[in-house]
RNA sequence: UGCCCGAUAGUAUAAUGGUAGUACGACAGAUUUUGGUUCUGUUUGUCUUGGUUCGAAUCCAGGUCGGGCAACCA
């Protein structure tokens, strides 16, 4: 009931108040709109915000989406993306009504071509790039139409014909729509329809050799399939006039364009050509490496599809330019991460400890999967005489307010006992070699009737019980907030220390059992997913994001 | 200096002519066997100048600033 009246007291954004008013005008009956990647590399978080728009809208108005694949440039397009894309999709949740290749209507846009031409609205244009390029003109001064748009209609079929029969190289020949020359809009100067590519399809194989541009082809392809709201990013604003003439033109299906901005998020980029570098020139390990903004990379480093839609929700859909803080994609994920990751208890950095008084050799302690969700239960962990804790929670001349290990200092081991600090044992160099440590036996966890109060609990592993494995550990991606909007080139700005591997860490025994499906918080140290360069001998884990830590970011200020 | 789009706390996002609110961040405190979580509080905003109006973030006009458009890319 609650989550009903938020739902409605929520505002709509601008392109579901334009979907309610055609709903409430019976302009539709029903919503169909399309998500339409090019398959020429990875979906990021960018492409995430957008299919969420498209697939949320539908599903929210009962409507449906159909993924289209926008394949118009051969030479540029390969299956490997088809198959990533259509994967991330359905890994963010979403199930599309059909899967389309805009190569799937070739045929229909070539008679659409053919139907301006008979129309006198579209000519075959031998200028080379350079000249149809200098006549277009400049913004501010309008263009000249060349002698090529007096050819006449039979002319115009004959050589489009042509065209398409191979008898012209590469670049040859265009097909231009015949719009306006003077228009303020430079879409509108007589684009470009076809060009000549004798270049192998990934679907259509080598069958055609022109291919349409995106203006021939988006629209088209849109009105082919009924799309109501064919939502894009900001960059088409100006090719809107374009779209609508095209199929004012044709006389199809009204298919309407709808633009929003673009998701930009701070300390990456999020342009493919410059993720495509950034693999390339092997600044990062593949397009899923855990420091990529692509969905693969947000997948494999650990994130859920949950907290990616709880983002998408949250930065809204505007027509503003926008930078939004990395801090927030992190909050939904610690949010949900919270909610659902197995605890384990895992020492990064080991310093032993000798408990002197402790008698047994072993036993086991209970502690929590999850306090966050009593349905998890519990699990056993060994504890002994010799254990790792932190380099980090001992310091000899600790400042005030430390609250872990120090000469006479008490702490907590979690879910075990409260130890006391009784000698640091130093090498030769002065360095420490380990602690001698007292504890309480009254102070069990679960029974604790020792009546002490400690400030700190840290967490342990036991010695002879501890596993191993290998942790990575990732930081932003840049350096800077925005590197796109640098000075220098953005590579200059990539973050050096963005990865660090451990080799070997300790973990307590349950640990062994870890999935790929599962996820885990270290205590105090992050949460964490198994990455799939896992073998059976060895685990590797990905850090998916650090734990807020207050004490860090006070330590940092002074 | 042509045309188009935009401008609300640090970052996003609401308020659709009638009390400028929410989230993240930051800061402070409480709770805590994770310096986590949770809870409470504080902080900071309508680009500017005019106009319309009883009343303007909202409507109008001028300006300023930011973004886009002159690929045989999408």
């Amino acid at each position: 009931m609650e989550e009903i009246k938020n739902e409605e007291e929520k505002s709509l954004n601008f392109i579901e108040e334009i979907v309610e008013e055609g709903l409430h005008s019976g302009k539709h009956q029903k919503i169909l709109t399309r998500f339409p990647p090019e398959p020429n590399g990875y979906l990021h978080i960018g492409h995430a915000k957008s299919i969420c728009l498209n697939f949320g809208l539908a599903k929210k108005y009962n409507g449906k989406t159909n993924l289209r694949f926008d394949d118009t440039n051969p030479v540029t397009e390969e299956t490997e993306y088809v198959g990533s894309i259509k994967e991330d999709v359905r890994w963010l949740g979403f199930e599309w009504a059909n899967e389309f290749y805009a190569s799937d209507y070739f045929e229909q846009l070539y008679e659409f071509a053919v139907k301006l031409i008979k129309k006198g609205l579209a000519y075959v244009d031998d200028s080379t790039g350079d000249e149809i390029a200098a006549q277009k003109g400049a913004p501010t001064e309008p263009g000249m139409r060349n002698k090529y748009a007096e050819r006449s209609i039979e002319e115009n079929l004959l050589l489009f014909a042509d065209m398409r029969a191979g008898k012209y190289a590469d670049g040859e020949k265009v097909l231009r729509a015949k719009v306006d020359m003077a228009s303020p809009n430079m879409q509108l100067r007589d684009p470009i329809m076809y060009r000549i590519k004798h270049a192998h399809h990934h679907r259509t194989g080598d069958k055609w050799c022109i291919y349409p541009m995106y203006d021939f082809a988006h629209g088209q392809s849109d009105s082919i399939e009924n799309i109501t709201h064919s939502i894009c990013t900001l960059e088409f604003v100006a090719h809107r006039p374009l779209y609508n003439w095209f199929i004012e033109q044709l006389e199809i299906f009204p298919s309407k364009q709808y633009e929003f901005a673009r998701l930009n998020l701070t300390y990456t980029v999020m342009s493919k050509r410059k993720l495509l570098q950034l693999v390339n020139e092997k600044y990062v390990n593949s397009w899923d490496d855990p420091r990529m903004p692509t969905i693969s990379g947000y997948r494999r480093r650990g994130y859920t599809p949950e907290s990616i839609l709880k983002f998408a929700d949250k930065i809204g859909v505007q027509k503003r330019e926008n930078l939004i803080d990395l801090s927030l994609l992190e909050f939904c994920i610690r949010e949900h991460l919270n909610k659902i990751a197995l605890r384990r208890m895992v020492v990064l950095d080991p310093l032993k400890v000798v408990i002197t008084n402790y008698k047994k050799d072993s036993e086991l302690v209970r502690s929590e999967d999850n306090p966050e969700d009593e349905n998890t239960g519990y699990r056993e962990i060994p504890f002994s005489a010799e254990i790792y804790i932190e380099k980090e929670d001992f310091m000899e001349n600790p400042p005030k307010k430390f609250f872990r290990l120090a000469p006479g200092q008490k702490v907590r081991l979690k879910s075990a006992y409260i130890i006391q600090c009784d000698e640091a044992v130093k090498n030769a160099d002065g360095s420490i070699a380990e602690l001698r440590c007292s504890y309480i036996p009254e102070s069990k966890s679960g029974s604790d009737t020792s009546g002490i109060k400690v400030q700190g609990t840290l967490h342990w592993v036991s010695v002879k019980h501890a596993v191993t494995a290998e942790l990575r550990l990732y930081d932003r991606l840049f350096r800077v907030e925005d590197p796109s909007n640098e000075e220098n080139d953005f590579k200059e700005y990539i973050n050096p220390d963005s990865l660090q591997v451990i080799k070997t860490v300790y973990a307590e025994p349950a640990l062994k059992k870890a999935g790929f499906d599962e996820r885990y918080q270290f205590l105090r140290k992050g949460y964490f997913c198994l990455d799939k360069d896992s073998s059976k001998d060895k685990m590797v884990f990905n850090r998916t994001v650090t734990l807020k830590d207050t004490w860090a970011k006070e330590q940092k200020k002074k």
